[in-house]
RNA sequence: GCGCCCGUAGCUCAGUGGAUAGAGCGUUGGCCUGCGGAGCCAAAGGUCGUGGGUUCAAGUCCCUCCGGGCGCGCCA
């Protein structure tokens, strides 16, 4: 499906190869490394068996033989390398044309067409306050719900928070001992929280705490109308608080769903599983056997003492998103830690016979604080709360130095724009697999590869835009707009966003797009430095570059857009 | 003990099996009479953890070992 100026110059590599060596050869297209001057390349390695020739001679007779190709001038052999370069006048004017035709669908794809994808994002824990740890799925998982509505899919983001478990026994039981009423009315998640920790000191010197923890849980599983009343209210405060944060961080989510939604389903599901012969009673519990398909460990689908769990609730809400939605793909933003878990459960799916969908965990490494791992109840935890609000004053402090003539409301957006931008730039920068070690400076740099140096870019090109309404060149663009280094770099590098877009999707890697944009930064101030737009010599160049400006500028929101990055006007 | 993940420059990280492994930070030294210097240019800095193997070609794939992390039946 080669629709961008890349994709067809690739192809038409292929079949230029394929034409003169007269077999359906694999043809390997590669972007040569940085000392060749080619732009794309295939080894002709792979060619010497089967055409009993060495790759230099297939190289050569290749560069011989080559018919024209439209977007790539005459290629050269090079050792056992064929090298192609893009043919300027072609190449570069499909690219400016896509651009110009595109605009902020630039990118995008039908990919998806027809097709849904739902996303398990963020989920976070009530009756706590998000922590820094619910940051990556939050952030990953909304660049990739954005990359996959741009590839055309209909994405669906789904928030499976964290509301009902054990830990609610221990809650309403320390509501009822140490509740400070006045707390609890001004910040209820941070008394919460209190109470939370008080519970865990108090239960190390008296046990007995745990049986009365274990009794309210059970009432609030037996439907006791004051703990489902006191359960009720600590949901609608913790909501009511992820909402601040959502908003701060401009992260939307199209369905709502606690785990709690799934405690009806879940008994249907248990019955289905065993009717199916896929659930058995194991020393009384309720577990699917997993040897078959590689794992010692069962899931479980009721405790021993016949409730619920995770995995149940889990399970039900996987097959409720199934019977709604009819998805193509169920993505799971969940971090590396529960990778056992979700093998079990893609296993035990298939075994029920939701066989035609696919099932994806994107998981990410944990995020620990210096000292180790964070820990809620002994209170070595950084709240995304204070990050957020450290990451705006920092850039607030930056505005006040770089630019103290702003107005204050626009001090105020961009600080909140920079900012915010900083701390998903900082996570989706970098390959998600990794453990991070938690570090305020580097979470919050505000230089070098960061989000305000690519927001500047986008400031930079606005700001050349903003003193010229040259429009898109009559006849297009001109053929000298082409011709310096900076300028042909700026345009091949636009020409690649496509290619970034889709690989990021494809493998489920934002910082793809993120090392994208940097890139594209990086060629764009050189380029802003060296070539004059405003002054070029005549109204067909200077339109023709405002047209790259104006390309480079597209690009840029656009990427970072699909990172849930905003850009400002001015900074 | 078993399974999975990670190990690339002083630090933090990129690197679809292809040519001479690249950035940012930090260090040293340059560039504001051009469209905003949150910028640009340059230098120094590497046995890609170790040892084998596969391949025409390995930082990338397979195995050994070392170091770190995570997980391993009724928590989420």
């Amino acid at each position: 499906m080669p629709t961008y100026a890349v994709d067809q110059a690739a192809s038409q590599a292929v079949s230029g190869v394929r034409e003169v060596l007269g077999e359906p050869l694999d043809v390997n297209v590669t972007t040569p490394p940085h000392g060749v001057d080619a732009d794309l390349a295939v080894p002709c390695f792979p060619f010497a068996a089967k055409l009993r020739q060495k790759p230099e001679e297939i190289a050569r007779r290749l560069a011989d033989h080559m018919p024209p190709l439209g977007l790539l001038e005459q290629p050269r052999a090079e050792g056992g390398y064929l090298n192609f370069r893009f043919n300027r006048a072609s190449y570069g004017k499909m690219v400016m044309e896509d651009l110009d035709r595109l605009g902020a669908r630039f990118g995008s794809s039908e990919e998806g067409e027809g097709k849904t994808v739902v996303l398990d994002i963020s989920s976070p824990n009530v009756a706590r306050p998000m922590s820094v740890g619910h940051l990556r799925s939050t952030i990953i998982g909304d660049a990739l719900h954005r990359l996959y509505a741009f590839a055309g899919y209909t994405a669906v983001g789904v928030n499976h928070y964290a509301d009902w478990g054990t830990q609610f026994g221990t809650l309403l039981y320390g509501m009822t001992q140490w509740l400070d009423r006045e707390a609890y009315g001004k910040a209820p998640v941070r008394e919460l929280l209190r109470i939370y920790v008080k519970f865990d000191e108090e239960a190390r010197a008296d046990p007995s705490l745990r049986d009365q923890a274990r009794e309210w849980a059970l009432r609030l599983e037996q439907g006791d109308p004051e703990a489902r009343r006191m359960w009720e209210e600590i949901v609608r405060h913790s909501l009511a608080e992820f909402d601040k944060i959502y908003d701060v961080l401009g992260v939307t989510f199209d369905s709502w769903r606690g785990e709690s939604a799934y405690l009806e389903m879940s008994q249907e599901v248990i019955e289905e599983a065993r009717r199916k012969g896929v659930a058995v009673e194991d020393q009384g519990a309720l577990i699917v056997p997993l040897k078959d398909a590689g794992m010692e460990t069962p899931l479980i689908l009721r405790s021993s003492d016949g409730r619920t769990l995770y995995s149940t609730r889990d399970l039900a809400a996987a097959i409720y998103r199934i019977r709604t939605y009819r998805p193509a793909q169920l993505i799971y933003v969940v971090g590396a830690e529960q990778r056992l878990h979700f093998r079990q459960l893609f296993a035990t799916l298939r075994k029920l016979g939701f066989t035609d969908v696919t099932y994806a965990h994107v998981d990410f490494g944990l995020i620990t604080l210096p000292e180790g791992r964070m820990s809620t109840r002994r209170g070595r935890v950084v709240f995304l709360e204070d990050v957020l609000q450290e990451a705006i004053s920092r850039a607030r402090a930056l505005v006040d130095e770089k630019n103290a003539e702003l107005p204050e409301v626009d001090k105020e957006e961009v600080a909140r724009l920079v900012g915010v931008g900083a701390i998903k730039y900082a996570d989706l920068s970098q390959s998600r697999v990794k453990n991070v070690v938690f570090d305020w400076d580097r979470m919050l740099s505000l230089d070098g590869d960061s989000a305000p140096y690519l927001q500047y870019t986008y400031v930079r090109a606005r700001g050349i835009m903003r003193k010229s309404a040259a429009p898109y060149p009559a006849g297009g663009i001109d053929r000298r707009a082409m011709e310096t280094a900076e300028e042909w770099n700026l345009i091949k590098h636009l020409a690649r966003f496509p290619e970034a877009v889709r690989e990021a999707a494809r493998t489920y890697h934002p910082h793809i797009v993120a090392n994208y944009l940097f890139g594209l930064a990086q060629v764009f101030h050189v380029f802003y430095h060296n070539v004059p737009v405003l002054q070029a010599e005549d109204e067909h160049l200077r339109a023709s570059r405002m047209s790259i400006v104006h390309g480079a500028a597209q690009v840029m929101q656009t990427g970072l857009g699909l990172l849930g990055i905003g850009v400002p006007e001015r900074m």
